[in-house]
DNA sequence: TCGAATTTGTGCGTATGTATC
DNA sequence: GGATACATACGCACAAATTCG
């Protein structure tokens, strides 16, 4: 391994990453730029057979640091320096003049609530509700925001009109659709996770398998307790930064109503 | 590599977890049960030499669903089923009665403001503030959560009653303190993003390697709209689940004062 | 349109580093 | 300090996806 000409410090395959850097950085790989094959970088970088695991390895490396992109069969790139965009949370459905993009409604199946489903919605397994899948789309790209949406049938479904993404309300808050079925929605309450992006979820968000988001599991409660709806929101690191702002009551040890809290285990 | 002789379906190593899985559901391994090592396992499993790496597959994909813990040089594991704690956020320092835990302060330098948090903390790059480091362990059990804050020198400096950690305020919140030295704290924002623990950081959340976590970039502002406080907060997804909840006000068309929005981006 | 060449992704083997007991 | 066990670097074969003639 420490072969006694090899004077450079480190592995073989960080000396490469930093020749990949180098050429980058210096501009004579621009972004977009597709990089030779492992095996034509194997040979000009270390100038003998077999070493492409090398390259491989040092890719991979860049890939994870944001630096280059893979596609499969295809090349490996220079990824375009991508300026994140802020999703300031609560998400609940509406989209400012700021933002150059849209919301897509996907599908509106009527479906029986699988099992963590009910639970948060707080029906009996199996009856009936309303799947809902959105996604945020900036001009002219891809994806960038993946939602699924479940809404109990026996409140949405008894008025065509607050049915998600259709009619007059379709660009509306969910909490002014059910304002329109006199429920009033009192509460969002939010639970984040961070995941690890896989082959199904990675092309919903336009972001690399194995790339990182946060799935906010979020519901709205109505004010005799109901929850109204419960949705999973898929948000790549890639392309969100995730904000939250809390006003703080001047004299109160709490924010919002609700004190600080680290509390016990939920289920 | 697809064998003629070979019937089952799959990678090998996709038979081995199936193997380990099935042992550790029948209770012949028990949570805490030490694994054979992995020469032993592939000698066993595969009865043959060599195959190691097909154990290792397995064992990776048991380690990564949680069912398994790897300690180097010790041995693999069967994890035992942990349950999540919930972390009610904002988090600005206080821990409720309902939490068997404690908080500790473990240092507090003087530096010169490094880079990015002299930016966020609206200050010159270099001008002195203070740094602490905090962790909250549950009874019994390793540091849990990381906290890293800064503080600006001008204000925490000029009263030694508001350093972190120290007096009579040391269990008190951010604001508590600032209030002392006639500061008021208002707001409080956070900017989420997903990572995935390294050597570094995993073991000061008591979480493996390659798991992941949330960083909540904090600040604390001010009514004159300065930075009083910014802190990096390491919450591994292992330990905790992140909940927030929003109070909805009737009528208005937002939350908490800030309308919900998808914005440009901010660098 | 279709198949062959190219390129990345995956599974697995060997050698070696390094932490633990 | 020696034995044991996991972690890492790297090599090869082949599968899968894309591209192009």
């Amino acid at each position: 391994m420490s072969d006694p000409r090899d004077r450079d410090r480190g592995h073989p395959y960080e000396r490469v990453a930093a020749v990949i850097r180098d050429r980058i950085a210096s501009g004579a790989w621009p972004p977009g730029y597709r990089l030779p094959s492992r095996h034509a970088l194997a040979h000009e970088l270390l100038d003998g057979a077999g070493g492409e695991n090398v390259v491989r390895r040092a890719q991979e490396m860049l890939i994870e640091e944001g630096v280059l992109e893979a596609r499969k069969g295809s090349g490996t790139y220079v990824r375009a320096p991508r300026s994140r965009y802020v999703l300031r949370a609560p998400l609940c459905g509406l989209l400012p003049d700021g933002f150059n993009g849209r919301w897509e409604t996907h599908s509106t199946p009527r479906i029986a609530a699988p099992d963590p489903i009910a639970d948060r919605l707080g029906i009996e397994t199996g009856a009936l509700c309303v799947r809902t899948e959105y996604t945020v789309h900036a001009a002219g790209e891809g994806p960038l925001l993946a939602v699924t949406s479940w809404e109990p049938m026996e409140l949405t479904g008894s008025s065509p009109v607050v049915l998600p993404g259709h009619g007059p309300l379709a660009d509306s808050t969910v909490a002014e659709r059910m304002a329109q079925a006199d429920v009033r929605v009192i509460a969002v309450k939010e639970t984040l996770t961070p995941v690890v992006l896989d082959r199904v979820q990675a092309p919903r968000v336009s972001a690399p398998v194995g790339s990182m988001a946060i799935v906010i599991a979020r519901t709205h409660v109505a004010d005799d307790g109901r929850v109204v709806e419960t949705a999973d929101l898929l948000v790549p690191a890639l392309h969100w930064e995730l904000a939250y702002q809390h006003q703080l009551a001047s004299g109160r040890r709490g924010i919002g109503g609700e004190p600080w809290a680290v509390g016990d285990e939920p289920r």
